[in-house]
DNA sequence: ATCGCTCTTTTGATCAATCAAATCCGCGAA
DNA sequence: TTCGCGGATTTGATTGATCAAAAGAGCGAT
């Protein structure tokens, strides 16, 4: 174990050195690892064998100053959110990050505390040509980000929608503002996915376990029950009354599922998982039936048996690295084609007849 | 708005232009910024407001090149797990992003799902110089990563005690293996002070809610709880009474705290915040007023008003960066101190006497 | 036998910064 | 007046990989 000789600052290897004892020049050796097909395929074996042999690693630095690419994707981390809440946005990330993977890219992060230090952050990374792109999620009004970016021809793409103030308003002379590239799911599909699966259970009385009115994820969660009910015949009057809005969490979602169970309601349809969750153990509690459908599906939902609506992650992921790798690769304009997933119910057995079911 | 001159690719300033513009030679703008006080002020001054003026920022690629320091440090990101579970190592990331960024590093996210694979990552990332450290965490039994590290001489940082299967196991004949560096907080201390804060309160009946035995960090938690309660004065076999071990979770936290409460607990110390909030609501659901207290300090804790355990994770990371900079500034050896870190006990209305309190 | 063509491989130059060593400059001492 | 000295500034060389263009090799057609 002791033989080869311990490290006589056994410098690293490089095309050159590489090349050299395979018997090659240093642009063989760059060409097997970029362009292989231009080699001929016995130089190709030897000169791969050498690399192999030596470990050589194409230095990060020296090939990201010839190409003027970082192969590094930022992404900004916000402050921990209360628990349960947060886990999409984890969820976001590691899928970020394996794709990259699997791109040959890489997710660096920063961080930032308002919009004011994000694009400072923005002009550092992007001129200092650390990163090739940036992934911006938790859009807001008047999200001052685009605009910036789009200025300064910096690759991006947003999961999450504009919400943009205005989208016929004052016309500011310039261009027509082309949409930028974004990916977001469609969350009144799924609610609405949730309130037929329940009603061709049988159920009617569907109460909505959402967030307080005015956040445009909530209220759009709210249109898909809201609608889907309405189609059923379901008057304004009787929703009002099985609407529930209060703030995120398990404790708040039993509470409310208690008092709209005493309101006579048989079934859940929640704009969060904190919240089914809540509302499924409250139910528990008092060995009722009804029937709860969460949202996000998050592994405590899983475990638990919670029905619940899963957003395609992986896919939004997906998309958004498609649109930001072809900004990189030059396909200007014609790639930032917005889209809008439509999540998925996954049925459990809280939403799920207790006794044998009926074929 | 338009008359400037839209943008003639204009290429991005460098050193040279730089220096051109400030009538300066590259190397004084090099100095400018990583040696100042080798400049005349005078120059320095005239120097910072060119680069001030062009928006100049040093191009990572080449500074690293020369260098061969990339500036970024590596953490692995893993699956999500069960939301409030997570949220200490949301904390935990936050934090080493916000200290990174503070002494001019990055954080670089990347992925493996098996030691094997994360060695191929190490071997990458390193080989490349894309990162100068490591970050590591989850420590469990006979991890090959630090030895892999160290033979490679690759600097790192670990937040985890080394769990070593063997402190005075077979002495390999080689070096006596110096200790790597690492940072924790004592779990312990931290369910003990908890103890002792009931103890204080009055409660005798103190109740512990942790995981299955065999998790290093849960029996280190247990444990704190244990051998305070025993010099107390309370008896093996009235603890293991008051001991319960099950799954992580806000529900499992609920039923074993009726259990125990049936069973005469008058306060519970939690092995994590889930278990809190479980046993905290049960404990309101049947109007009692048992005294608990959380571990982890998750916002939503803090929300509900429950007592809990707070980690200095930011501490930790400062730790762990010291040791971490301290490894890369060449002073080898001496640096890494592995230090195990006091966490504090937040009092909340869970664990205060609900009516006026005495003095 | 030579030219021209394609396919493979090699050489020269470059990316943007920093280190190392060489100049420059002013000033007091010989 | 000249030399020496120390601090400020500049020049030369280097880092490792890649692009662009040149050189070499093989082969059929003129």
């Amino acid at each position: 174990m002791n033989g080869e000789d311990p490290s006589p600052v056994v410098s690293r290897p490089t095309v050159s050195s590489v090349a050299l004892l395979a018997g090659v020049s240093r642009q063989t050796v760059s060409n097997a690892l970029n362009n292989p097909q231009r080699l001929q395929p016995d130089t190709l074996k030897k000169v791969l064998a050498t690399i192999e042999e030596t470990g050589y690693v194409r230095s990060a630095a020296a090939r990201q100053m010839r190409t003027a690419r970082s192969g590094v994707l930022a992404y900004r981390l916000d402050p921990v959110r209360d628990g349960i809440g947060g886990a999409v946005l984890d969820t976001f990330l590691h899928a970020l990050s394996a794709e990259a993977e699997r791109r040959d890219y890489r997710v660096m992060l920063y961080t930032a505390d308002s919009d004011d230090a994000e694009l400072r952050q923005f002009s550092r990374l992007a001129q200092a040509q650390a990163v090739d792109a940036f992934i911006l999620i938790e859009t807001h009004r008047d999200d001052v980000r685009y605009e910036w970016l789009v200025e300064h021809g910096i690759p991006f793409s947003v999961f999450g929608r504009p919400w943009s103030s205005d989208s016929s308003g004052h016309a500011h002379g310039s261009s027509p503002q082309p949409a930028h590239a974004w990916v977001d799911v469609d969350g009144a599909s799924g609610t609405a996915q949730a309130t037929s699966h329940l009603l061709e259970l049988g159920h009617r009385e569907i109460a909505f376990l959402g967030w307080p009115k005015g956040s445009e994820t909530g209220d759009e969660r709210r249109r898909g029950w809201a609608e889907t009910l309405a189609q059923a015949g379901v008057g304004e009057d009787r929703r009002d009354s099985l609407d529930s809005g209060q703030r995120d969490g398990i404790l708040e979602g039993a509470d409310a599922a208690r008092r709209l169970l005493a309101a006579g309601a048989t079934a859940f349809v929640c704009a969060s998982d904190s919240l089914g969750i809540g509302a499924f153990s409250a139910i528990q509690a008092e060995g009722g039936k009804a029937a709860v459908v969460g949202f996000d599906d998050t592994p405590t939902a899983a475990a638990l048996g919670l029905s619940s609506i899963r957003q395609p992650i992986e896919k939004a992921v997906s998309c958004a690295l498609g649109s930001v790798f072809a900004q990189l690769d030059g396909a200007s304009g014609a790639s930032s084609e917005p889209s809008l997933l439509l999540p998925q119910l996954i049925v459990r057995a809280s939403s799920r007849p207790a006794t044998g079911s009926p074929a």
